[in-house]
DNA sequence: TCTGGGGTCCTAGGACCC
DNA sequence: TCTGGGGTCCTAGGACCC
């Protein structure tokens, strides 16, 4: 059995959700299984659109992104329901709990797709049959199906998963690729949208095969850097490794809503915006970082979007602190147009932890006040890594004195202020 | 009656520094 | 009398994905 492995090569599996959320409803509710159900926003608010769907809602046209309204009129019974984010959460970690049993190598993608390297996961069988055996797991133990790409890459595995729904397992082999996937349009590849495809359109490349064949020189002109990366990627080639903590950090914390109508009223707009802060403070608290960058999207009546955003010099968490910030923004920014849609965004993300290595900076500078010499910027970088210090040394009050680092460092008293330990010491 | 909300990554230009 | 060339940081926008 083991010399089905390549000698050289990887075996990696993309595990794809079918239609999520709806089958996490149908999970939950057997009273739904077999029929047409969206979950959808709420159409009173304007945000009904069809964020995923039950393959008996497929049958009458309904997709995903449509109107409410649209979907209705193609599919009256269909059973419309709120997105309930706890629910496929939980389901979502009872998926990774299973494909963790199979290999370290897990990289979850998003809520519900993810690539297993099982290269080494032998003990549990061929690579086929260790996908047919998560199929079943999951669907056994979540009551959930998914679809699964078996290939020697990630790009394969990610486009073999595609190839069979609902409950497909399709194994897709590096010399597959001429006939499976060269007769494809190229804007079913991953990674090229509609302006891409547009972009390889005007230099007559409609196919992946056309891709894979096309020139390099001329794929650079129109689509850059990329382009050749996705030649690449039309040649089966694809060298990612799957990697557990790609996504273990969230680099952006954001919440937007569409107003349930156009707004062109300062007060109500920044009532919105103040709403806003509160979410995005309690998530910024949930995943204990603070952010070093706020932005907001504006979206107006005409569809426009605008977005701006500012370097904090102090990282920031509070409501209070996310609204002043965002206000301002907001304010110098507004032209007074009606508007449809507010953002909010923390950046650049960083953890208590880090913060609290900051912190340790005072302890330091105790130290080096007893020998301010010693306190050059390369043992501070060796001691605290160099993107805590690169935030301290643009600090103005610590940029004046870089030379001695050590003997003026400050900071603001505010960022303090949200510190556990800081509070603790107080309350003692 | 069109077109949500959560993200990531890339590009490009200007400021600024050496 | 004519404007270098890296490199980094910051901001804004766009493409893409689920």
């Amino acid at each position: 059995m083991k010399q089905m492995y390549p000698k050289n090569g990887r075996v990696i599996l993309h595990v794809d959700m079918n239609s999520f959320y709806a089958s996490v409803e149908m999970a939950y509710d057997p009273s739904l299984k077999g029929k047409p159900l969206a979950i959808a926003g709420n159409p009173k608010e304007r945000r009904g659109i069809i964020v995923t769907c039950s393959y008996e809602a497929r049958k009458f046209g309904v997709k995903t992104t449509m109107p409410l309204w649209e979907a209705q009129k193609l599919c009256p019974q269909l059973i419309v329901k709120k997105p309930n984010f706890d629910r496929y959460r939980a389901a979502s970690i009872g998926m990774f709990e299973i494909l963790n049993q199979y290999s370290s190598l897990v990289e979850p993608v998003s809520i519900d797709e993810g690539y297993v390297d099982i290269t080494e996961s032998y003990e549990f069988g061929t690579p086929l049959e260790i996908a047919e055996t998560i199929q079943r797991q999951i669907q056994r133990q979540l009551d959930l199906p998914c679809s699964i790409g078996v290939a020697p890459n990630k790009f394969l595995a990610k486009m073999a998963s595609d190839m069979k729904k609902p409950m497909g397992i399709t194994v897709l082999r590096k010399r597959d690729v001429p006939s499976v996937l060269w007769p494809l349009d190229v804007e079913e590849m991953h990674g090229v949208g509609k302006k891409t495809g547009e972009k390889l359109r005007t230099i007559h490349i409609k196919t992946i095969g056309d891709l894979a064949k096309a020139n390099d020189v001329q794929v650079k002109s129109v689509l850059g850097i990329n382009g050749p990366r996705l030649k690449e990627r039309a040649n089966g080639n694809d060298q990612r490794p799957v990697d557990p903590d790609a996504a273990s950090e969230f680099k952006s914390i954001g919440n937007s809503t569409t107003l349930p109508r156009d707004v062109s009223n300062q007060q109500e707009l920044l009532q919105v915006l103040e709403k806003l802060s509160e979410t995005v403070c309690v998530r910024l608290k949930r995943k204990k970082v603070l952010a070093s960058s706020l932005g907001i999207t504006i979206r107006f009546k005409d569809r426009k979007t605008i977005t701006r955003s500012r370097k904090l010099q102090n990282p920031v968490q509070k409501e209070e602190e996310l609204f002043q910030i965002a206000k301002q923004l907001f304010l110098k920014h507004w032209n007074g147009d009606s508007v449809r849609l507010l953002g909010i965004t923390g950046m650049d993300l960083i953890e208590y932890n880090e913060a609290v290595k900051q912190l340790d900076l005072f302890s330091y500078e105790k130290e080096a006040r007893k020998e301010p010499l010693l306190a050059t910027l390369a043992t501070l970088r060796e001691k605290f890594g160099s993107h805590i210090i690169d935030r301290a040394v643009m600090m103005p009050e610590v940029k004046s004195e870089q030379r001695n680092i050590g003997a003026e460092t400050s900071f603001n008293k505010d960022f303090l202020q949200d510190f556990p330990y800081r509070k603790a010491e107080k309350e003692e």
